[in-house]
DNA sequence: CGACTTCTTGAGGAACGTCAACCGCAGTGG
DNA sequence: CCACTGCGGTTGACGTTCCTCAAGAAGTCG
């Protein structure tokens, strides 16, 4: 038994200790368990399974281009329920770490019998499915945005929002960049020289400090949302 | 009671006929359209809710930016599932209708009950949720793409997986474009013009045909699907 | 210390957005 | 019946932007 074993380890907690995992009853944490196997994964690993809970590190569904271009369309993080089991597609890509990372993977046809028998695992599921359409609707508005700036700024929001990202500030204005420049720019869809260049543009223009290289200080709260927002600052707009 | 009164309007079967929804046991379509309430709705029109199922017609989430820019994020079609519940930001955006559509709102707290009552109406949801974020994570692929020629082409194979869309046509080679070129426009991040060049250039190169406003003729399906998956044809690359 | 990866910086060109005008069509009202 | 108007779509010229290609800087691991 995986679970006892971890148990064994000391690591009791097995599922995340958020909304909605920790709103479970103890007999469909048991259940579920049950359909779970942890997996530990280092960069670059797949984690061949379409089903599954991200207990911590940093997930992505990665796609391959015929001609060698790389996107990344979707980013899991600790806590995270990962779904990729409706896949009529031919192509739907393939989850790999981006970090060190554990990943819970569920047998599916034994996750789905716990869903139906569990209504609140049916509940976080559907509430879980549901954040993260929220999230890729976001995701959409910015690449539709097109400009870096205005992409960027919105994924650094989206980064605050990930746990642990505004450890050690209260306020929230120091965001950590959990994966590397260029898995930023395959996820907003430009190439790592644009988003090396976007963020030393908003560091010129002071509405972000770079105080190491996996953090932001955001300077201009306001400004930035309103970048994130679509107030595009091109070139002729630069101060106004 | 709104459903009595449409079945004797004669419009008994409430629900599409389609997977997931006929396949829900009667007792839970009962509960589920006990919640529900039938819209009609004309372009530009706000559905005003934020959770339901599409009947008819064409229904999106429109976010308009703050510099006038208009995106729009996701696509609803017949027997689509809508659920924006999950809205932790402020501009979550707008349920919009495209065309002449019927929506089936759902009342958020009635159906909360009905989802954990009914264990196949919550798997019914988790199906279709699981469907969008499928769509969502091409759409965000094609968005990356950043070629409109490869947005194009891919957005046509999703319209081609549209109830309806290949009605009088076996092999499925015609497509119906059922928003105007705008919204298309919109959809794919570009602007009108661009996806007026985008058609006409793979009219001129004999991938598609354009028999009518609305249809597209796929000539070449492999070389559609080619470029829909990233055989990027730019200008130096056009023939290989 | 040297090979490697990641990030950065620079110069040049292709591509899409911008702006403007035009076309075809539907609805409207004189 | 026909001019007027508005809307959706198309085409063209032009400019900004971001990708491409290339090289260098900085940090990491053997």
């Amino acid at each position: 038994m995986q679970e006892l074993q971890r148990v064994a380890d000391g690591r009791a907690p097995f599922l995340p200790d958020y909304p909605p995992w920790n709103r479970l009853t103890a007999p469909s944490v048991s259940d579920l368990l049950d359909a779970a196997t942890m997996i530990s994964l280092t960069r670059g690993d797949d984690a061949g399974a379409g089903l599954g809970i991200v207990i911590s590190g940093a997930l992505a569904v990665e796609r391959e281009l015929s001609d060698g271009r790389r996107i990344l369309c979707a980013l899991f993080h600790e806590g995270d329920l990962v779904d990729l089991r409706r896949t009529e597609r031919a192509r739907q890509g393939d989850l790999i770490a981006l970090k060190e990372s554990e990943f819970l993977a569920l047998d599916e046809s034994r996750a789905e019998i716990c869903t139906s028998e569990h209504a609140d695992v049916a509940r976080a599921f559907i509430v879980q499915l549901g954040d993260h359409l929220a999230r890729m609707r976001d995701h959409a508005t910015d690449l539709a945005f097109k400009t870096p700036f205005e992409s960027l700024a919105s994924v650094l929001f989206e980064f605050r929002r990930w746990p642990g990202a505004d450890s050690g500030n209260p306020g929230g204005s120091t965001v950590r960049i959990p994966i590397p420049r260029g898995d930023v720019a395959d996820y907003i869809g430009v190439k790592p020289e644009t988003v090396s260049r976007a963020i030393r543009r908003l560091e010129r223009e002071r509405l972000i400090g770079i105080p190491e290289q996996d953090q932001v200080f955001l300077a201009d709260i306001p400004s930035m949302r309103r970048l994130a927002n679509g107030g595009r600052p091109r070139q002729s707009t630069r101060r106004s």
